[in-house]
DNA sequence: AAACTGTTTTTTCACGATAAAAGACATTAA
DNA sequence: TTAATGTCTTTTATCGTGAAAAAACAGTTT
């Protein structure tokens, strides 16, 4: 299956879903150009999902007449694994081989290996590597291969140094923002979503992941600097593969996080920028704690 | 010319290069293995070069017996443009053509059309694209085209403040690093190579930009920090391209840098962190103003 | 037995080709 | 005359392929 395939259609395929939610929702569809600016694809990609709602009856079509004929129903979307980008298979497998041991510091990655395992092409796999190498976990030898360099304590310990620098810069600019800037208004709907999440994180603990990302990504922002900015998703990716790994005491650590992202909210709004860098401090440290912790004894011995 | 060809052998050529320069020098080849890690290639490759200098009768070769019948003329070596890798040969076109003016922030790169002008696949150019886009000039559309970011006042702004903050740690580091260390031998080379060249400054003043980056190199490598480390690829990669570009007062520009380089070499070797501060800064600040003054007004305008 | 040379296998690098998707142009409806 | 639809062209994403280069294996020489 899927052999000598070109190029799967998983951008159509996912439009097509969202497609379906917002029929589900709206009861119309807006004209085409307009539906490609909402689901983000061209108008040739809008085209070829209004012909498969019109073959499967969901809607009539002429022109710019578009009726809803029925619900979508649930086997009307395509399934969620054939609407994932290439680049998001090549990494999820990637990151399970890495995080599921074996993967010792110093071992030598096979591109063809990689690509013939996950049953894609090399080049694919070798565009991943490269954009996957400023993560600083994977470093290429001069034509020939690429060396693990491991996900270790010291990897750890360099990420959250960079990150401590970064944040700290960056709620400072936050704090000195003017009043009239939209982020505090932003922030502002942060902090609810951060208590509304307090109230009930005993049941949507794991609703925090997501949270925390877009709370520090709008933090950075205020540094208006795109290296800082850019660097966020070093921080992200690492954070989103520890998060679906490392899940003990996941509620109580996350508990204390957002409880410390109040704090640090609080600091920031007070634009004060003594309290600001306590909050912020305070909050970085435990973070790091978190993920050094997580970081098996096995993996921390290893020279970089 | 060069079309339909998979894969050039500039690695055969440029190490067959650098072995005539070898084979001047010592008058004579060790074994295949020890020719290999000389070079820096592998023994195939060692093989093939042996095996033309043969054929010229340069050497006459039977097992293990090499013995050298001819001195290496001219016209022995390969012309320098064949043994550049594919990689640099789009990197330079790339980078004339955003040099070169026309180049406009917010402008749209097309792989294709890259691909056509430079006389090479697309395949490269893409690859090409990923690892530059760490630089931070451009930005990919998601299934779409390259936006360039232009090299304006707010990038050279937004690099400079993340050097400072780097070496700023850095060169603390380094001053806290113990008397054995062997960095400290590599600095008073470093400062050897500052005098020779300060007392020559008039004849030799290009000779500086390459003594910059080994010695700012020695410096981010006291971080111990791969990101900072790594990140000095981005300034390296602009200061190349910056010096070949802006030739205006380029001998006063580093005579005083080397007379910097000097106070700041003084200052680490006191190991005082306020004159390491200070002299660093020092520095950093006419860096900055050096970049800033090259970069045209008519780039400086344009938004982020 | 250690280090070399000779030979074979594997991997990387780069290309052209092709389907998916974007984008441009021409036409038509409001 | 603006904004849509219908059609055609260009570009991007991905693959298989083949030469260059690396790496592994086997046989020799010292």
């Amino acid at each position: 299956m899927g052999q000598g395939m070109s190029k799967s259609n998983n951008v159509y395929k996912d439009a097509y879903n969202r497609c379906l939610r917002l029929l589900d929702e709206t009861r119309s569809l807006p004209s085409e150009p307009e539906l490609g600016t909402l689901l983000g694809v061209s108008r040739t990609t809008v085209r070829s999902i209004l012909a498969r709602m019109e073959e499967t009856g969901l809607i009539a079509w002429n022109k710019r007449a578009k009726t809803v004929l029925r619900d979508p129903r649930p086997d009307d979307f395509f399934p969620e694994e054939e609407t994932d980008t290439l680049a998001e298979i090549i990494e999820r497998s990637f990151m399970r081989r890495l995080l599921a041991g074996g993967a010792e510091a110093g071992m030598q990655i096979n591109e063809l290996e990689l690509a013939r395992e996950i049953g894609v092409g090399t080049t694919s796999v070798r565009e991943f590597l490269i954009r996957f190498s400023r993560f600083g976990l994977i470093e290429k030898r001069r034509n020939s291969h690429w060396v693990l360099k491991g996900f270790t304590r010291a990897f750890a310990l360099e990420l959250t140094e960079i990150r401590e620098m970064f944040e700290l810069r960056s709620a400072a600019a936050f704090a000195a923002l003017p009043q009239d800037s939209p982020v505090w208004a932003d922030l502002d709907r942060l902090e609810d979503e951060h208590r509304l999440l307090a109230q009930e994180i005993a049941t949507r603990f794991n609703a925090f992941s997501e949270l925390d990302e877009r709370f520090h990504r709008l933090i950075h922002r205020a540094s208006h600097n795109r290296f800082i900015v850019d660097f966020y998703d070093v921080i992200a990716m690492i954070f989103h593969y520890h998060y679906q790994w490392n899940k003990a005491q996941e509620r109580e650590r996350n508990e204390v996080a957002v409880g410390e992202h109040l704090a640090y909210i609080e600091a920031l709004k007070s634009r004060d920028l003594g309290k600001v860098d306590a909050a912020c401090r305070k909050h970085l440290k435990s973070a790091r704690q978190t993920l050094l912790t997580s970081i098996p004894e096995s993996r921390s011995l290893q020279k970089s």
